[in-house]
DNA sequence: CGATGAGTTGACGTTTGTCAAGGCCGGTGG
DNA sequence: CCACCGGCCTTGACAAACGTCAACTCATCG
């Protein structure tokens, strides 16, 4: 699947300055001129695999990348999906190799930083600073939750957080109603992302709907029904998960 | 168990100078003046809770702190362990409130610093923003390490990866000898942190035991036998997994 | 010496992964 | 236009991994 038209949804729409952090590209903020020296990759594009020697940094600025480990048996995990306004780093205590591979999920629009560089912007703006420290607490706090999920909770309760963690950080882009959204995931992918079958992953789904609490469509267009019962199942409060996941903007 | 005699082994060793960041502690550098205003907390003291409100960074000297978050029903998930050296600062994105909780594992010397302080303390010091990011790029690695496991590794696997992990922190502390150290944990606390239950930490030990891959005394003493097989098993190259997330002092 | 807490082990149940088969859909080449 | 193909989703049957419950041991501590 993954049709450009769903990307397209997912990547534009700059300009709502719904408070995403995207919003200080096309703001005269510190990165204002990032689209200027961006490069374009395709979905399926591997930008860096786990251990090479890179020392970049990432800024999206239009699409959905994702982080991800696997081991040599081919069993994969997604560590995290970056999506437009997020800056990643993927550098190792060492400081010459990365821990991750990094691919694009739909087509993106990417700046590419040297850390030099990268370096000497931070030290000149206090303002990107600010992002950054707000970008990584978001980013602790998400994998904090998502740690104890796949630590100690069920595949209903790994989905339903996932699609609660996801809709919130579109909806902090502007994107997609409060409840409707696409997701440029196969349950593949899903799964990787969850710790799951993607057999598991369907069945849990099928029984999300069945059960009322979610509808979909084309598969991985979700609807989110009834949001208490989703965010019990998620074992969180939405509005909290809001809190600790949605970088305020400076 | 936790014995103060455990605890006390894992917690002093300052002035081995090997390397270890703990070692910017009393050589001078930008945190040398931090044992001043240290504060004392006894194993088992909880610090901060999920979900209060705080603003300070937390600096551990000596002793083991831990993070963790749990679900109402008291399934509880460890996040991570903070060892001497390790700079903890648990906000989440508002700035506001704290994403994990935050206890210690072991009798620990901490510096509470406030976050305003923390700022012109970074900004004023090259040397000390310089280790707060080696010190966070090992942290990311460590974490993808173990969501990786997590979603997607078995049980022995998640054991083997836990024992080396931990070794190697403990050894760039200068602390134990190269195969043998103690944890100051019970089995129940390695299944908080590996997502199993404590029966089946102790299954899976004792199975890497009989097979010869591990030795134990006090039921958590540990001296690895077979590093080869250990690592084998744990789906990681030893060299490596050292060079992802052992900060080399900037 | 009883009480408590941690580790150990076995029996059993539940969750989840694996394998296999079928359906749907979009693309491709005759 | 149609037949074919490959991916992905869906579902059922079965197997493996892991959790739960319970009983026992052992060390420690009052």
């Amino acid at each position: 699947m993954q049709s450009t038209c769903g990307s397209a949804k997912a990547q534009t729409g700059g300009g709502h300055g719904q408070g995403g952090l995207i919003a200080v590209y096309d703001d005269g903020g510190p990165l204002h001129n990032l689209r200027r020296n961006a490069r374009r990759v395709r979905a399926g594009h591997v930008l860096v695999q786990d251990g090479d020697e890179f020392d970049k940094v990432i800024v999206v600025i239009e699409g959905w990348l994702a982080t991800s480990k696997s081991f040599e048996d081919g069993e994969q995990q997604i560590i995290d999906f970056i999506l437009p306004g997020d800056i990643l780093d993927p550098a190792t205590a060492d400081g010459l190799t990365v821990g991750v591979t990094l691919e694009a999920v739909t087509d993106a629009l990417v700046s590419i930083i040297p850390a030099s560089v990268w370096q000497t912007m931070l030290k000149t703006s206090p303002t990107l600073e600010d992002m950054v420290g707000h970008l990584w607490a978001a980013t602790q706090a998400r994998t904090s939750e998502r740690l104890l999920r796949l630590g100690k909770g069920t595949a209903p309760m790994r989905i339903a957080f996932a699609i609660l963690e996801l809709s919130l950080r579109l909806r902090a882009l502007g994107h997609d109603t409060d409840t409707a959204f696409h997701l440029p995931l196969t349950q593949k992918a899903l799964g990787d992302y969850t710790g799951l079958s993607s057999v598991h992953v369907c069945r849990t789904m099928r029984r999300l709907v069945r059960h009322g609490v979610i509808e979909t469509s084309d598969h991985i267009d979700i609807r989110i029904v009834d949001l208490q019962t989703l965010s019990e199942i998620a074992g969180i409060d939405v509005k909290r998960l809001q809190q600790e996941i949605t970088p305020t903007a400076a």
